[in-house]
RNA sequence: GCUCCCAUCGACUAGGGGUUAGGUCAUCACUCUUUCACAGUGAAAACACGGGUUCGAAUCCCGUUGGGAGCGCCA
């Protein structure tokens, strides 16, 4: 049997996007449940599109979301360099076997002739724009008075016309194209590095990759690549097509509607749990009505064949949800550690309350918040005084007696020493009681007294957390501010 | 324009000849909570259309429509 290999190729072209990662995620998913090798291989053969520190931030993204490559940069697996800008040689040596068996051939011709053929095409309104084949009959002679006069070439793919190229997609079945449709596709640049097709199929083959999982956006040139490798002579990879990522009006994921990075969801702290679990939905199910997974289990469930064949829009909503499903699951000494490290980038980080404060908020908290940073937001009374009351809140709450109904309650709680819940329970009963309201008229005015806003934890919880002194001192000076 | 791919609730999907077409997010209601959430219960919500095959079609076939992707010395 031979061995699962796979392979992340992205472009280090800027950002991670969304949809790269999810491809990132199945490959690693498929190869870690099949025992199988994960690959990370850098597709740099464009120089005008590198980006400074991008190949960085793949592979920090990588470490991140937690999927380990097993080779890759600076990760060495016998296969390598990782790096396709380090393989040139390793390209030039198999365009040469193309060359002699004249499934490839040197092309001469300039880009302005390129950009008139194509456009005369147009004119002539042909089902496609194709290159002429104008370099193709070119004698050996003629090509070796070229290269030595120094002209600039690339070599390209001699695709015969009339066949037929069937391949089988593990997502899609049977695919078939007919080669008329296909260009002379340019193997190899002007500068000397290779196009995608080439560098890509010669790696696949030399790294062993045996299935090749990648984006649907790649079908179109797939039959290139089987054009390629028959070439060659060599046993073709399985292919797997996944289905685009979809923006709300089901076109593919893109920038303008909404993030894309990974980066950017990392920052608005989304969990990487999160993040991955939801990824793993676009696009595949179990068959069950599982909606909760960790990495490992994601492992355990994956398989190729339950891989849709259609577009998958990006809920934030459901998104959102799972971030919250997978904070709530975490333990609280966890998301102290992350609340903490949220508290030194915010206006707080002067004056971080202790531990067993923050674990109090934690636990209030935990189940009404969807990120680490509502552990704040959400709950600002927390961390300061409130600077204001919620006008419909005060409306609604706030009656003419309240203030004598709070200084009532706020003697009584200044005789503990140490008010736990329950006696801050009693103290309003007693207070309600004495004053023959309901408890509601003392509740009402107590929460908005003590947080300035009518949602939270209950009051009891909130007045336990922040302790007699504060809770006193917020009654009185919300009488002050209120009458 | 051409080539290819796709088509079940608003979204993600299960189901692949006989199902009251199931689940999750979102929405709405109720319960719980004198708040807000969480939780629980329930509601509303889908087989794009037309032919065919079949006793029977969401499911298989064909067509139509719709959507998407790709057509670079980019990947």
């Amino acid at each position: 049997m031979k061995e699962i290999r796979v392979r992340y190729a992205p472009s280090p072209t800027g950002y991670v996007h969304i949809g790269n990662l999810r491809t990132a995620l199945y490959n690693y998913l498929f190869a870690k449940s099949a025992g199988g090798k994960f690959i990370l291989r850098i597709e740099d053969t464009d120089q005008t599109r590198k980006v400074e520190g991008a190949v960085e931030n793949i592979i920090s993204v990588l470490k991140w979301a937690g999927l380990d490559y097993d080779e890759g940069p600076s990760k060495a697996g016998g296969c390598g360099p990782y790096y396709q800008s380090q393989r040139l040689e390793i390209y030039n040596e198999h365009v040469k076997t193309l060359l002699e068996k004249k499934r490839a051939y040197y092309c001469f011709c300039t880009p302005e002739r390129l950009s008139a053929l194509r456009e005369e095409q147009q004119k002539q309104k042909l089902p496609q724009t194709k290159y002429d084949k104008h370099c193709l009959h070119l004698t050996d002679e003629e090509v070796k008075r070229n290269i030595e006069a120094g002209m600039h070439y690339v070599i390209r793919l001699n695709v015969e016309p009339g066949q037929t190229i069937k391949f089988r997609d593990y997502v899609r079945e049977d695919v078939e194209f007919q080669s008329d449709m296909i260009d002379d596709q340019i193997l190899v640049k002007s500068d000397g590095f290779p196009t995608y097709h080439l560098a890509n199929v010669v790696d696949d083959h030399l790294m062993g990759v045996s299935h090749v999982i990648r984006g649907e956006e790649w079908l179109p040139s797939t039959p290139k690549h089987v054009l390629l490798y028959d070439a060659f002579g060599w046993e073709k990879p399985v292919f797997a097509h996944l289905p685009l990522l979809l923006n709300p009006d089901r076109s593919k994921l893109s920038k303008r509607q909404g993030d894309v990075a990974v980066e950017d969801y990392r920052k608005k702290g989304y969990l990487k749990e999160a993040l991955i679990n939801f990824i793993a939905l676009l696009g595949w199910t179990a068959g069950d009505d599982r909606e909760f997974y960790y990495l490992d289990e994601l492992i355990r469930s994956f398989s190729l064949e339950r891989i849709n064949k259609s577009g998958a829009v990006f809920d934030i909503e459901k998104l959102n949800w799972l971030n919250a499903e997978h904070l709530r699951a975490k333990p609280d000494n966890e998301i102290l550690m992350m609340l903490k490290d949220e508290l030194k980038e915010s206006k707080y980080s002067g004056n971080i309350p202790a531990d067993d404060y923050l674990l109090k908020i934690i636990e209030a908290m935990k189940p009404r918040v969807s990120f680490i940073k509502e552990f704040i937001t959400n709950c600002v009374y927390f961390y300061e005084d409130p600077e204001e009351y919620e006008e419909a809140s005060v409306k609604k709450g706030w009656k003419p007696q309240s203030p004598d109904i709070l200084k009532k309650f706020a003697d009584k709680i200044s005789a503990f020493e140490n008010p736990l819940k329950e006696d801050y329970e009693s103290v309003l009963k007693s207070t309600a009681a004495e004053m023959s309201v309901g408890n509601g008229a003392v509740i009402h005015p107590l929460r908005l007294a003590v947080s300035g806003v009518s949602g939270g934890p209950g009051i009891f919880d909130i007045c336990y957390i922040l302790g007699k002194d504060r809770t006193i001192s917020r009654i009185h000076r919300a009488i002050d501010k209120l009458g």
